[in-house]
RNA sequence: GCCGAGGUGGCGGAACUGGCAGACGCGUAUGCCUUAGGAGCAUAUGCCGUAAGGUGUGAGGGUUCAAAUCCCUCCCUCGGCACCA
């Protein structure tokens, strides 16, 4: 009896659409568990061999989940809005809603292909105006809430994509989805007040069980830092503000610097001001790139004429402008001291400016800056002070004079949050020359993205849709005068941000979801997906998540209890698969040959989960023997009736080991377990009975869902391997009475020998010290001490 | 520079709470089978050594009867952030 993958695999994955395997009960008892894969784009190409490995991995948990007795919710659905169908409908004329279908059924028919047990009632579609609906909705609510706003700010904008960027899509200052340079300009924007929630972001990574890395680059990216908030004069008669976290170091400011932007520069009466503004035109033509790149060599100008008093002493010090001051981060300005910040202690001997020390500590070099905490000195009655009690007590002493101010500071910026491109949800938002900005009342959600010719991006800083004069001009929906519809669409961003709701309740017509639906199954249990979103779409949600919690939408505070990342599987020649680079696996390939429970099985055999590694085509046709050895000796078996103990304590220890590697979301080890046991059991054919046989079989069925229907059936079973329990190892019966004692002498392995189970030391001692092989090492000299690991070990010290 | 992960055979990787390093797979070698093999099966396979034995988890030191595992110093690789005051 030959395996033949292409005609069983095809049986079952029949039995399965036909018999509703997959479909998740809303009215079960039992437990819970929702287990979700990031959902992914459509794209053209379809899934390479990398992707099947996250779904593969949620796919083996669902099963066992499922086996297990838990209410298992494991939905899919497609992220669908975005650019690169917006651009293939550019080149070929051809609407990007019909691609998009195309995309989804074949992505679709390799993921049933694959024997992914994901419940398709629950599906659902970004782009799809049922589902983007809520999308705006949610958007209504942000704004109603003052969480969304227009505002003209200087954002990030792509020159290929002809569209604004947020910050956390500009990569090395580069666009993330095209590469192309990008640069800075003034257009009017939707911002969301990602900002307003920078405390319960990071507050919320404590309660989440997520990898280390992804947790502290959310921290890094939201940057909170506290400090304090400093007056300082200048001329007299205007002040400045600047932000600082070392007010301990301000006797030892010895001067100031605004950012180029910064709006004092064009306020103040400058004696060099033609000097002073042709440098600040400079700094705003560098691309962010040529910034970056110039991080050591800063440049700058006095503003002469400007006296600036340092509030602490009364000093009169100097003003520059100088781009290595960001303008967005803290107040723009910044207190300079040159002997404890490397950058302006490099501004000063560029410049020869004063340099003071005020603060000394042990780790202080000859030469070098010391940006450490110390102890203060040159500070007048704050000498002697630690750095932490000089913040205190500087802080408080100007706060009296109303000259400061604790505050805490946020790297994370506002989240620019439209585009001036056509494929993506509308912005429900009117312009009503009278009434201003006017939601688009919830009752006409959806506002439908229009059908359009062209979708060209116009590079104006306005989308297609402007140029649709009956869809812009509308009548307000307040005063019933005329008006303008908002024409910017939404990031393709926003509707990743709360799909994993949708799923709990897709066809809800009346409402975002149901409220007891949603109680149930929130939050997600286990997320998997790429760690390329950590501060993309893993923020976002977040964010959104947390706003839906406060406005009582949603019942739990986090979206995603547990989250795990996938190790990239690489092209054979170590690098990415890309289409450009022509490396590319497909997993039609595979299947084709090897079938889906190969290709299944080896993609979780490959390494850890976590880690990237190459695809190596050996490797997998070591998988594809392994499963047809295994498919040949339970055929050979499968009339045996009963088994031996040995072979009863190697099936549960199997079991075992299954489970708890499992419970660990290690794969590769439970795969090797497989590969070891069906090694021993070829030796032991008449040994390995029914029982056994179909436990074995329903602890590999997760990995392998196909191969074991077929010989669960051959097994003369009528019901689906699906029905079974999860098996659960018995430990008493795989006690063994003998064990192998590693036998040490001097802390050197020299010999092992096997004895009853639990001897003790005294005895085990004598047997070693009567063994002939043993006697080399130990005769003729003294034992100094024996150290004794029961049932394992045990050590003879003689040196 | 800062943060995070990691460094084990020719390769991918195993190793519980400190207790046989190299499981499992690939590759390689030899043999069998075959008209043939980039198929299948069997055996071997960290390194040095004919062997006894020695040696070995990035480098060096330490703790311990015993270290891939714990501690210290350093090096390297990958990922992220990067003038954030």
């Amino acid at each position: 009896m030959e395996y033949n993958h292409k005609e069983v695999e095809k049986k079952w994955q029949d039995y399965w659409e036909k018999n509703n395997s997959y479909l998740t009960k809303e009215d079960s008892k039992n437990p819970k568990f929702y287990v979700l894969d990031m959902f992914p784009y459509p794209s053209g190409e379809g899934l390479h061999v990398g992707h099947p490995k996250g779904y593969v991995a949620t796919d083996i948990i669902a099963r066992v989940k499922r086996a297990q007795g838990f209410n298992v919710l494991h939905p899919m659905g497609w992220d669908a809005f975005g650019l690169p169908a917006e651009n293939y409908a550019i080149k070929t004329g051809v609407h990007p809603e019909i691609i998009t279908e195309k995309n989804v059924s074949n992505i679709k028919r390799q993921m049933k292909m694959i024997g992914l047990s994901y419940d398709w009632s629950r599906e659902i579609n970004t782009t799809d105006p049922e589902y983007y609906k809520w999308t705006q909705w949610i958007f209504l609510k942000l704004y109603e809430n003052g969480l969304a706003y227009k505002k003209l700010l200087p954002i990030n904008w792509c020159p290929s994509c002809k569209t604004g960027l947020a910050n956390e899509e500009v990569v090395d200052g580069k666009c993330e989805r095209c590469g192309t340079e990008t640069t800075k300009k003034d257009i009017e924007q939707w911002v969301l007040k990602i900002t307003a929630y920078a405390d319960k972001l990071l507050e919320g990574l404590n309660d989440i069980d997520w990898p280390e890395k992804i947790k502290e680059m959310q921290k890094n990216w939201i940057g909170r830092s506290e400090g304090w908030e400093i007056k300082f004069s200048i001329n007299d008669t205007k002040e400045v503000s600047v932000f600082t976290t070392r007010i301990d170091t301000l006797f030892g400011c010895t001067y100031l610097v605004l950012a180029p932007e910064h709006p004092l520069v064009n306020e103040l009466q400058i004696e060099n001001k033609e000097e002073v503004l042709e440098y600040i035109n400079k700094a705003k033509n560098k691309s962010e790139r040529e910034r970056i790149s110039e991080v050591k060599d800063k440049t700058g100008v006095e503003l002469k004429g400007v006296k600036v008093i340092n509030p602490i002493n009364g000093k009169e010090i100097k003003a520059y402008v100088a781009d290595y001051v960001l303008f967005n981060y803290g107040t723009g300005a910044v207190m300079a001291v040159p002997a404890h910040d490397e950058r302006d202690f490099d501004f000063a001997n560029k410049y020869e400016l004063e340099i003071i020390e005020v603060i000394k500590g042990e780790n202080k070099k000859e030469g070098e800056v010391f940006i450490e905490d110390g102890v203060l000195f040159n500070s007048f009655d704050f000498d002697n002070l630690t750095s932490e009690e000089g913040r205190e007590k500087i802080g408080e002493y100007l706060k009296k004079q109303g000259k400061a101010e604790k505050k805490v500071n946020y790297k994370l910026r506002d989240w620019v949050f439209s585009r001036q491109r056509y494929w993506g949800e509308p912005i429900p938002i009117i312009h009503c020359s009278k009434c201003g900005m006017v939601t688009v009342p919830e009752n006409e959600l959806p506002l439908k993205l229009p059908y359009v010719e062209k979708y060209q991006p116009t590079g104006t800083g306005e989308s297609p849709l402007a140029a649709i004069s009956d869809w812009v001009n509308v009548k307000c929906p307040k005063c019933g005068g005329d008006a303008k519809r908002e024409t910017n669409t939404m990031p393709q961003w926003a509707g990743s941000c709360w799909y994993y709701l949708r799923f709990l309740d897709n066809k809800n017509k009346e409402e975002i979801f149901n409220k007891e639906i949603e109680k149930k199954w929130m939050p997600v249990d286990l997320y998997v997906g790429g760690a390329e979103h950590a501060v993309l779409h893993l923020l976002y949600s977040r964010f959104w998540h947390k706003f839906m919690y406060d406005i009582g939408v949603v019942s739990t505070k986090e979206p995603f209890y547990k989250l795990r990342n996938i190790g990239l599987i690489l092209a054979p020649d170590g690098q990415k698969m890309s289409k450009s680079k022509g490396n590319v696996i497909s997993p039609d390939v595979i299947v084709d040959e090897f079938g889906a429970d190969t290709l299944r099985a080896y993609e979780m055999f490959m390494g850890p989960f976590d880690q990237a590694i190459q695809w190596n085509e050996q490797g997998v046709k070591g998988v594809n023997r392994f499963l047809s050895k295994a498919w040949d000796i339970i055929v050979s078996c499968k009339d045996n009736k009963t088994s031996s103990t040995e072979v009863i304590a190697m099936v549960h220890k199997l079991n075992k080991k299954v489970s708890d590697d499992l419970s660990k979301m290690k794969f590769n080890t439970p795969i090797a377990f497989f590969m070891e046991f069906f090694n021993s059991i070829s030796e032991k054919k008449d040994e390995f009975g029914k029982d056994e046989i179909e436990r074995v079989l329903k602890l590999l069925s997760p990995f392998t869902p196909h191969l074991c229907e077929e010989l669960w059936s051959v097994l003369g079973n009528k019901n689906s391997i699906l029905l079974e329990k999860w098996p659960e190892e018995d430990l008493s019966l795989i006690k063994e009475e003998k064990v192998m004692m590693i036998v040490q002498v001097d802390g050197k392995v020299r010999e092992r020998i096997e004895i009853e189970i639990d001897t003790p030391k005294e005895e085990v001692q004598k047997i070693v010290l009567s063994n002939e092989r043993l006697k080399k090492w130990i005769e003729g000299k003294e034992i100094k001490e024996v150290f004794f690991v029961e049932n394992k070990l045990i050590n003879i010290c003689v040196a």
